[in-house]
DNA sequence: TGTACATCAGTGAACGCGCGTTCACTGATGTAC
DNA sequence: TGTACATCAGTGAACGCGCGTTCACTGATGTAC
């Protein structure tokens, strides 16, 4: 049964969508194509007619949770309150709508040129927009702490979801909170 | 052909380490029974008698790559070395070698328990390990540095070995190890 | 605007391969005497 | 110390399931007149 050009384009997106929300929650090894198209409401069968492979899929999503990321970290005024949210119980807990860097990072690195290329691409900006946020007066200076702070973003929810320790998991998030999000310094042997 | 208690102890441990490499190179799903049985020059079906599953010996190998990186963080006489060689090209090329942790963050979020624990229970010992690296005079503020610095270390590792382009990598890895060795102050808007 | 045909997104069954796991078997080691 | 038997780590084939991909088919949409 044919359908729409516009409920092509329409079920496309959301195809790549459901599978961004997929991978997020379970890896790109973690979900199937049945999954993702059932997700949708869509048989299996039809998804080689919109993409070409799981892997062109998976770059597709990968870009369109990026750009998705992207946006949310505009709707933050400042670093500190960009680390609050992004180090909360909500975000640990919710990989699915979350960031795609923490969620499938180490993943990536894993998969096709094809795939990598979309992280390469979304990076350097990511990191200009950080550089914004932290508010410093040298260009350099701003660029180092915009990928400490991403670093330190990432690696710590990264960590705290890894850990099957809930009181754990929470002074992870809370000590990354605190040191990211203005207060301490990483100077060794700092002191009043 | 039965074998010798010793080779069978043995046999047992080269199984496990070379489970950690493969794992730490390709991830849990990455990697079958029979490439790790064949890494050791032996045939997959006596795997069985040395591991109750696949799932088990993931919790093992884990644990004893954990051991192994605990080892090679004691190496290290102050944080700044240690983070200029966690946060060097050749860890970043060499993922069998390196710290589990980074190799396999996201990964050990997905799987049992029982895998998860052995990550749960390696990593307040580590962070101890490094507040005392930082030397600083307040315990409190020491762990939340060395939490600040593993998150830093883990988040930059994974990031740099997930883009696909060997400049913007390196550069992550300057960034993190600059500010991370103790140069550079996350506080905002830090002047002379 | 209405009609006839071509197109093609979606369906559901099937294929083929990889991988975790099982099993009957082997023959050297371990043990009991 | 030597002999006879039991044990069991390792072998190699096989099983069963899941998953990526293919394919013949359907029927509503798009198009040509």
């Amino acid at each position: 049964m044919r359908v729409t050009r516009q409920k092509v384009a329409e079920n496309r997106e959301r195809v790549v969508a459901m599978a961004a929300k997929l991978f997020a929650e379970h890896g790109f090894e973690g979900v199937g194509v049945d999954a993702i198209m059932d997700g949708v409401g869509l048989t299996h069968g039809g998804f080689y007619k919109q993409f070409r492979s799981k892997q062109h899929l998976a770059a597709d999503a990968l870009a369109q949770g990026l750009a998705a990321s992207a946006e949310q970290m505009k709707k933050h005024k400042t670093l500190a309150k960009y680390v609050q949210s992004y180090l909360s119980p909500r975000h640990r807990d919710n990989p699915g709508e979350g960031c795609l860097i923490a969620a499938l990072a180490t993943d990536v690195a894993r998969q096709s040129d094809e795939v990598r290329d979309e992280l390469t691409a979304h990076l350097p900006g990511a990191i200009e927009r950080l550089a914004k946020l932290t508010g410093g007066d040298d260009p350099a200076d701003a660029h180092q702490k915009a990928v400490l702070a991403l670093s330190g973003m990432v690696g710590a929810l990264v960590l705290a979801r890894a850990v099957n320790d809930k009181a754990l998991s929470n002074a992870i998030l809370a000590a990354a909170r605190g040191g990211l999000s203005g207060g301490a310094s990483l100077k060794t042997g700092a002191a009043p």
